[in-house]
RNA sequence: GCGCCCGUAGCUCAGCUGGAUAGAGCAACGGAUUUCUAAUCCGUGGGUCGCAGGUUCGAGUCCUGCCGGGCGUGCCA
């Protein structure tokens, strides 16, 4: 990629000029800030200079004059106060554009050393409707997955399925007591919740029924054998309707190795951490103590009370035994590490559990695990009152509820402007856009901040949408429909309209972008680089028409189109995001 | 109380390890179509980046204090 090679050359003309680097000091190479000085540039000259005492302007200089790279740079300026901004030349570009072309990859590199990555990510609970809250999770980390492999890593993807819980004492006693086999058969998951509801007010007026509940639930955990059948079957409905919601959103996993997968782990493991001296008792819990080895404000384990620190220690066993999700966590660390061999493992998972992950990993380390671990957090999905949903409150709106309501509104657009002959097609169109504008709308979005959830914003087909991006790639394909596989296309490439170059220097920036991407887990950079791109792409179509011209003029234009498309599918594939040939 | 996060245009949001005149979309207004899909393009208006200090060649970005909001903080996940 361009930067890479900037970098690179940059890197030679400091040491060519004689500049020897401070420790630690790494030269930056980022897209210009503006167009108009170049397609890339560098403040390091000015970052150094102001290190070593020296004056910027004269060092860029130097540098500049000691900068060698002709065949990739057809101007090299300095501006302001030190900006050594570098122009791409026609032919790198070109050479660029034919690479994209000829790569399956779209001329994004691998990475130098892939990794075993494990992605958590989405993690429903059973016996309960995937609704709104559930998008950040699905989406962020399908997308990173996606984008992780892309450029070469192995991934592992791992549904962390809520399959076992104490919700699980209500659920059976209205299998038992409550359930219609009917309604049952026709939505599983809306059965089972309405049964939970009604059992759970039951408890509330009357406490003898908290106490059949409770007893299912013991006779569940000692294994009796109609309660697992109960549960074992909850589970398999849910899945049933889970793996079609996930199939609407093309959406897949390696495993679904939910929270019981574990069980069987747990007690060893807390028996093992207290034998270790990791865990020790307290007020008959079994609990993990801060160990001191980090300063008290890195520590997870500590937090300020007045003016000395208390502890907040992860607990792993309860004083009744039973085992909480930090076990399940550390045990699903244990299984990741030794039978996957992770090197990372990636939990999208929202900010309010960050003390938790700062917890558990702490622990994971203290049990000898060197595997990276990141807690992908992401910000709520605020209310119409700018309040968190809840998810006990039944006030959520449902995830396919959504996606339903966005296909609808497709379908509305895509008859009117009667785009495909018949029924079927038009409605897998409208499936491509109304799903492709409801993940956009999640995707495109800083994942740290809040967002209020609006009908609106999900729904959107105008703007910066799927809609938008889609529309850009169809207008690529219809030009070569018009053609009819009349064309022959050749490497001729000579790029001299601005609309040319923009479009050409925007597409070789893909590479970049799936690297960034990955830097800090941010799916919204890649959203907002494939909106760059159909806006360049949109004007260059506006400015330069294609099938009027002729000769090298027309082929590099050609080229451009089916570069764009190339990119514009590869990108919306990595956001998950289908293509479709005419809308 | 303490910790973490957030506050940017009327609304919804971007803003990459500090960089050039703070950008998009929606909404408003004005233009563009005998030509490759107008779900498009071009343009106009719109800002005390919560407030006050500080660091420096340069601060939306870093530091301190304050105001406002959210989340978390020993036996739910």
């Amino acid at each position: 990629m361009f930067r890479a090679q900037l970098h690179h050359h940059l890197t030679a003309a400091f040491a060519a000029a004689g500049v020897s680097l401070p420790e630690g000091f790494s030269i930056d190479v980022s897209l210009a800030s503006d167009t108009r000085f170049g397609d890339y540039q560098s403040n390091s000259a000015m970052v150094l200079a102001k290190q070593m005492k020296m004056n910027p302007r004269a060092l860029a200089e130097q540098v500049k004059g000691a900068f060698a790279a002709d065949d990739l740079c057809s101007e090299v300026s300095i501006a302001g106060p030190g900006f050594l901004n570098f122009r791409i030349s026609p032919e790198a570009l070109a050479g660029k554009v034919k690479t994209i072309l000829a790569d399956d990859n779209c001329g994004v590199p691998a990475v130098d050393k892939p990794r075993t990555i494990v992605v958590d990510f989405s993690a429903p609970n059973i016996a309960k409707p995937m609704h709104v809250g559930h998008i950040r999770s699905t989406f962020i980390g399908d997308c990173l997955a996606r984008v992780a492999k892309f450029v070469g890593h192995k991934v592992i993807t791992d549904n962390h399925v809520g399959d076992w819980g104490t919700q699980f004492g209500m659920i059976i006693h209205g299998w038992k007591t409550l359930l219609n086999q009917e309604a049952l058969k026709q939505d599983a998951i809306h059965e089972l919740v309405r049964v939970y509801k009604e059992v759970n007010a039951a408890t509330k007026a009357d406490p003898a029924v908290l106490e059949i509940c409770k007893g299912e639930l013991v006779k569940l955990q000692q294994g009796d054998a109609d309660n697992t059948a109960i549960w074992q079957e909850c589970v398999r409905l849910t899945l049933e309707q889970l793996e079609k919601v996930y199939g609407t959103l093309d959406i897949q996993f390696d495993h679904y190795l939910g929270e019981s997968f574990y069980n069987d782990a747990l007690g060893p493991l807390v028996e093992r951490l207290l034998k270790d001296g990791i865990a020790t008792e307290s007020d008959g819990a079994v609990v993990i103590f801060s160990d001191g080895a980090s300063k008290p404000e890195d520590d997870p384990f500590l937090i300020r009370e007045g003016d000395q620190w208390k502890p907040t220690p992860a607990i792993i066993r309860k004083s009744d035994g039973g085992f909480l999700y930090a076990t399940t966590d550390l045990a699903t660390i244990e299984y990741r590490v030794k039978e996957w061999k992770a090197d990372e493992v990636w939990y999208v998972v929202g900010s309010p559990q960050q003390l938790h992950f700062k917890q558990v990993f702490a622990a994971a380390r203290r049990m000898g695990y060197s595997t990276e671990f990141t807690h992908i957090a992401f910000g709520s999905i605020l209310g119409p009152d700018g309040k968190m949903f809840k998810t006990r409150s039944g006030e959520t709106v449902g995830l396919l509820e959504v996606i339903e309501e966005a296909v609808e509104r497709a379908r509305a657009a895509v008859d009117e402007k009667e785009s495909a002959p018949d029924d079927a097609q038009r409605d897998e169109i409208a499936r491509t856009i109304g799903g492709g504008a409801v993940k956009y709308a999640e995707l495109s979005q800083n994942r740290l901040t809040d967002y209020k959830f609006s009908w609106e914003k999900m729904l959107s087909l105008q703007g910066n949408t799927a809609p938008y991006l889609i529309n850009a790639y169809v207008r690529t394909r219809a030009i070569f429909r018009k053609l009819d596989g009349n064309v022959q296309l050749t490497g001729d490439c000579e790029l001299t309209e601005a609309a040319e170059k923009a479009l050409a220097i925007k597409l070789a920036q893909f590479a970049e972008t799936a690297h960034d991407v990955l830097v800090d887990h941010k799916p919204n950079l890649l959203a907002a680089y494939l909106y760059e791109l159909a806006n360049t792409y949109h004007s260059f179509y506006e400015a330069c028409h294609v099938l009027n011209s002729t000769g090298t003029v027309r082929n590099t234009r050609l080229l451009l189109c089916e570069a764009t498309g190339k990119v514009l599918k590869a990108g919306l594939g990595l956001l998950g995001i289908r293509t479709t040939e005419r809308m």
